[in-house]
RNA sequence: GCUGGAGUAGCUCAACUGGUAGAGCAGGUCACUCGUAAUGAUCAGGUAGUGGGUUCGACUCCCAUCUCCAGCUCCA
């Protein structure tokens, strides 16, 4: 009997009988060996210790495949549960996932966990990988591991496996510790060489607010040191820039006990930043071929019955004027219908795109309000398209191309995913697959990549979500194109086509930064507070060295002002040096120092944010170079 | 909404086991008139998120409520 195992580079080792991952791994050479953590045989993870019995492609996995990330935070999860489990009497483990950044294991014990207990349990986790034990994989029946778990008690266990179809099922031992688990593991656990305990947090068992509230602990873990570090030094970088801090600090923004959650209030740098964006928004809107148009706050309660927000149990706010019942507005399509319903619409008029920076309100549940992330009051950059069918692939390519070009604006990367029909919907099976398809068939033509994402569509049509990613990799969802056949019907919208029929268009419903208030937040983490040009509050600051400069100060900030530049000056009694610190401190991209020299010449001594010292240059030049930066949107 | 934690001057924070609150920065005033990241002096500022309760007495204990934070669930 001969076995011949086919490795990555295509080549072929041959064995006489059954070998292990590992096996083969020594066969190659004592490094590999010693670096082996796990396989893929025919395309499935397997355990070193994997028993391949004939022919079989096969990967070794090492710390430096990255399939083994996954692998090495699921086992760290195994000696968090092992650790808590020495620590903690009466523990239930329930489920122990690794997750996109790291690993949680949840369980079930009368106590919450501390702090401390967070520092008790890691120095536990590091005796435990220190004795390096092995993760043994234990094989049995479905019935043998039910005759198992009941015989532990192991409730929440129990309850997992009874979903599982496969009647066998393995359980993973570490020294006392065993737990039920799909595997695979690490060879032991002093493969672990760097991980770190995050933070302990309560947790619904599956999600569901009825069932017991677990306690979560999260952690994470990679192959080395330098990559651990890395990833904590970026959450450090995350808080630094969380924008409800930076909007405190650079005084953009506030929130009132008094005036309620969710509802945010400009200051005036937070509004002018605001500002800037929408001047960007309506220039582009109308220069792509959309109308401005604008629609009431709230609309009578039977249009929402039309639309299906109502039935849907959307969450609304609703109020009365003389017993008739309204309905605040969530979403701006209303309007946008009863416009286009307004005239007799001919396919000549078609697509007919109509843009508005809607604000709009929802009940937010109040544990989800986040800063300008989440809040109950928004305002979108909304629009639909109302358009013929044939139509639908050039106008969904226009909007691909808006959006590509604003991320790019901002210097975002993004990519695409396709959301499907949601369990509450409304429009028939046909309409959802149509739209469905159409989503598709556009990206798949633009040769654009993008994931599924099953059953998260809106509920009158499916979406294309385009997920940003921002300076420090995380990812945001902003802009969205969903596909609308369900609208236009329950509202009898029609034109009339070339035979003089009466045809039902298709509408599409599109933001680009979604939330302008969202959008900003990502901004100011974006940006780390520090705005370009041509968004910043303060554009340059007019600085005079003393007292004596001041009027030449104020002409210079004066003409500056008659150019269109948001500019201030700062002749507070204080020394030189002070007043710089404070502009770099406000993160103004220029600031413009005026001494006797600069007087005597018309100059403005310029000093740029992070960058320092650019010497003197003629106050016509400073007009000149600030317009054009941020006409150019720099 | 749920679980846990928090709420002291504009901001950041402090005050032993209950004995009616302090500092730095910011702000006002004065002096200095200053050349690229903190000049000095001085003054003012809070009754402790809000409402109840316990107590001779509460910032400190209890209850309710509002808001915030972390997570769950949900979402632009």
């Amino acid at each position: 009997m001969s076995i011949s195992i086919t490795l990555p580079d295509k080549s072929v080792l041959n064995f006489d009988q059954p070998v292990t991952v590992q096996e083969v791994a020594e066969s190659i050479g004592p490094g590999l060996a010693k670096a082996t953590l796990a396989g893929i045989v025919n395309d499935k993870k397997v355990d070193n210790g994997f028993l391949i019995e004939r022919d079989a492609a096969l990967k070794i996995l090492t710390p430096d495949s990255p399939e083994s990330l996954e692998l090495i935070r699921h086992s760290t999860a195994h000696v968090l549960a092992q650790a808590v489990t020495r620590l903690f009497s009466k523990v239930q483990l329930a489920i122990g996932p690794s997750i996109k950044e790291g690993f949680y294991y949840d369980f079930d014990l009368e106590t919450t966990f501390s702090p401390d207990d967070l520092v008790r349990i890691e120095k536990e986790m590091n005796k435990i990988i220190a004795e390096k034990i092995p993760f043994q994989r234990l094989e049995m029946t479905k019935a043998e591991a039910m005759a198992l778990l009941k015989e532990r008690g192991d409730t929440y266990k129990i309850e997992m496996l009874e979903g599982i179809e496969d009647d066998h099922v393995s359980f993973y031992q570490q020294g006392e510790f065993l737990d039920w688990c799909r595997g695979p593991h690490l060879p032991d656990t002093g493969k672990i060489k760097a991980f770190k305990l995050l933070k302990t947090a309560g947790a619904y068992w599956r999600g569901d607010e009825k069932r017991p509230m677990l306690q979560r602990v999260y952690g994470t873990a990679f192959p080395k040191k330098d990559e651990l570090e890395a990833y904590l030094h970026r959450l450090e970088e995350a808080v630094r820039r969380d924008h409800r801090k930076l909007g405190k600090e650079l005084d953009l923004f506030s929130f009132s006990d008094e005036v309620g959650a969710g509802l945010v209030i400009y200051h005036p740098k937070g509004a002018a930043i605001r500002y800037a964006l929408e001047d960007y928004l309506k220039k582009e809107h109308v220069a792509r071929g959309y109308q401005p148009v604008i629609g009431p706050q709230i609309l009578k309660v039977d249009m929402w019955k039309t639309s299906g927000h109502y039935q849907m149990k959307y969450p609304m706010y609703f109020t009365k004027i003389e017993e008739q019942e309204y309905g605040i507005k969530p979403m701006n399509c209303l309007a946008h219908i009863m416009i286009y319903k307004a005239k007799t619409r001919s396919y000549r008029d078609l697509p007919l795109r109509l843009f508005e920076l809607g604000t709009v309100h929802r009940h937010e549940k109040s544990g989800v309000l986040h800063g300008l992330l989440r809040l109950r009051g928004f305002t979108q950059d909304d629009a639909h398209i109302f358009c013929l069918p044939d139509q639908l692939l050039s106008e969904i390519k226009g909007i691909i191309d808006f959006v590509d070009s604003t991320m790019s604006l901002f210097g975002f990367t993004y990519e695409l995913e396709i959301s499907t029909r949601p369990e509450k919907s409304i429009g028939s099976d046909e309409d959802w697959e149509q739209a469905t398809a159409a989503l598709k068939e556009t990206l798949d033509q633009l040769g654009l990549p993008y994931d599924i994402n099953e059953g998260d569509g809106a509920f009158y049509g499916p979406k294309i979500d385009i997920k940003l990613h921002d300076a420090i990799g995380r990812s945001w969802q902003c802009a969205t194109i969903q596909c609308d056949f369900s609208l236009p019907a329950r509202f009898d919208l029609s034109y009339v086509a070339t035979d003089g029929s009466l045809k039902r268009p298709v509408m599409l419903h599109r933001v680009i930064f979604g939330s302008l208030d969202r959008f900003f937040g990502i901004l100011i983490e974006h940006y780390a507070g520090a705005f370009p040009v041509w968004l910043a509050p303060t554009q340059v600051r007019i600085i005079p060295v003393s007292e004596q400069q001041t009027p030449y100060a104020e002409r210079v900030a004066d003409q500056l002002r008659q150019a269109g530049i948001r500019v201030d000056l700062d002749s507070r009694n204080e020394k030189l040096g002070y007043r710089i610190r404070e502009g770099a401190k406000e993160k103004i991209p220029y600031l413009g120092v005026v001494g006797e020299r600069e007087a005597a010449n018309n100059q403005v001594a310029l000093r740029k944010h992070k960058e320092g010292d650019l010497g003197s240059i003629d106050l016509e030049a400073l007009r000149e170079k600030l317009t054009s930066e941020i006409a150019n949107r720099q």
